[in-house]
DNA sequence: GATGAATGAGGGTTCATTCAT
DNA sequence: GATGAATGAACCCTCATTCAT
């Protein structure tokens, strides 16, 4: 269980990160991950301590944390409140979409919660993030270009469940556009613009005051 | 595997629905689903022929269909299209809240894509609520009410991802407003009102010409 | 776990209890007893839960009693205290020498002791029984025959060590006696009279005065 | 493998005596061993060779051999026959005192034969003792003062059955004495003593000619 | 029609050992 | 000479299912 950055331990996660996001964490063994991975089954115990160790590795190593780019938005003087949330939702819309994978899983695990530890690493991040981005929200109001009763929360639902939703049915998604003939990188790209530009529309009308 | 009706039947599509939403399909025995439903193990094959099939019977049981709805109100004069849709949203909201646990195993099924014949019946609810939805939004557009360009399965990813993921974030999200003194009834009417409303503002921003 | 007394647990409890004897607990697998009683290795969790309720069940099934014997000793007028404790040693030979096996097992669980469970019978059992001989000889004190300071737990030590240590002695002590010509029943029947005829040498010895 | 002496080798029999003594052969693992005696876990390999190897390295440095005291002991004409046995008596309960956890070991050894090197080991060392016992026993013989009739093997039996036996009992008999204020010495030296002086009454009962 | 007994396959984990360094 | 990494085999147990009744 000793060695941290080994390759072999870079492959186990990438490979686990991949199976638990097609066949769920109890639709995966073990020996399907060292199978694929190319690596020996006691690998895993002797890498992670136990199977739920290693998502629980996964966690967190892939977890989003929007604190530093808050950070760095609150900061930033050239923007005007919609602005930074607009940058904001950007980050959001460009990391989800980079870790596919891993929000596939995280879908699946906020439902399944069974494990303790990874419920804990939930909740935190959660509680983290909500802050970070309560803080922008609230620098809008002060200024007064946004509403003052905003429900925050049922707000991240739309942002990380439209987000969220849409990484189960790229495929779906693709195929009513007929999108199936643009490269991997020009689909992403296309639907990163896509889900931007939706994504804001629906922030402007739920910060401002018109309606 | 006859009856077809049985109350041990329905005893344990029940108890099934619940635990696959609690632990997930893979998460879940049949020795778990046949102890908590106060049943014979070998009923489950008995009864549906195995714990695939039995998942099946829940999704057929279970499964949203909205056109009977969406038939009802374009028949209905008395409404305009922005009504018409709100409607349509009340029901999808109305309908999910009603069927959590369903829902939630849902959420998973989409992202553990593995019984090819729960993929076809969902690849068929959902074009068959798109395309109900889609005659409601092209009255509207006929009309002149809506933007001509509407994304259709990005604002269902909205609708469906938004409800979809408030389930999963009940107890975050009751903690966070204090409604925990709120009883199950209170809470559940309170959050499809915010929801209801919260969806409405979205819709409107997205159909309507202005942004 | 439920059939209590199908012919494939005794099976299972007879194959367990023979290969615990000859390769320890830890020294034995489940596909080991299953293999050898002809039975499928998930008939062990079946029957008994885990290996080591298997274990548990064995000594529940055969740990050695003796208080009714002593109960009837006590009762029996025709006999003197001396006599009394004699018969009482021969019930322990006999008992013990008729199963071998058990002791065998018990013989090394009391050294490797981990399972609480078995750790709590056996001292039941030692508590149990000690108090049943010291009926015995409080009798043969109050007749003015045994000694009034007898370290019964000491000589206990030597009835249940000298039994016991014959037992993983049986073949050298076949070989140096030369007694391999006899049948299994001739070389027994020899064996518990000489191991009887020495056990009471001894406990003559040590409860008499004359020393 | 090559190092016979090192401080580290004698670390590791030592963990794995105390080990096997708890846990069972089968039941110690070599990362157990190579974890407590603060080792790395392939030295055990590299020292001895394998875990068996270890177990009869430990056998090798332990067994007990009481040729060298029957010499002495012969030679010495202060000491009358019964007394030189007593002196061996002593010996015994001295020797397998000091050594209680390699003849805990032992115990169970015996019953779970498995190693056909420790099997002859343990052979060759019952014979030797055998038959330095017996050289004594042939003393008191020729000089009439024992019985001509002795069953060494039996003897030997209780003698070694009574101290072993003990060896599992420590706790038990501590308690039952009300011995638990004693320090550890001090208990050890009155339980040697109380062994001692049990065992000779048995010896001399046996080897007297007055039964 | 309904069920307890039984099955073979596979689950996650730990084992003693060996290899490359 | 000594060690961390890696291995394949085996561990006990639970799985979904089927069979005999």
């Amino acid at each position: 269980m000793k060695p941290a950055y080994s390759e072999k331990r870079l492959q186990l996660l990438d490979t686990a990160e991949r199976l638990f996001s097609e066949k769920g964490f109890d639709g995966t063994s073990v020996r399907d991950i060292a199978e694929e991975a190319g690596i020996n089954t006691a690998m895993i115990s002797y890498y992670f301590g136990s199977k739920e160790k290693l998502m629980e590795a996964i966690f967190e190593e892939r977890s989003l944390n929007v604190r530093e780019k808050v950070d760095l938005l609150l900061k930033d003087d050239s923007l005007d409140p919609l602005q930074k949330m607009y940058r904001l939702l950007d980050e959001y819309v460009e990391k989800i979409m980079q870790r596919k994978k891993f929000h596939r899983i995280l879908l699946c695990e906020q439902v399944i919660n069974q494990n303790p530890i990874i419920i804990e690493m939930l909740a935190k991040i959660k509680s983290r993030n909500l802050s970070s981005i309560n803080d922008v929200i609230r620098l809008g109001q002060k200024k007064g270009l946004f509403k003052k009763q905003v429900d925050v929360p049922m707000m991240m639902n739309t942002l990380i469940g439209t987000i969220s939703h849409m990484l189960v049915n790229l495929d779906f998604y693709k195929a009513y556009h007929h999108l199936e003939t643009l490269t991997d990188e020009e689909f992403e790209k296309t639907l990163k613009k896509k889900l931007s530009a939706h994504i804001k529309i629906i922030f402007k009308a739920i910060l401002s005051h018109e309606s």
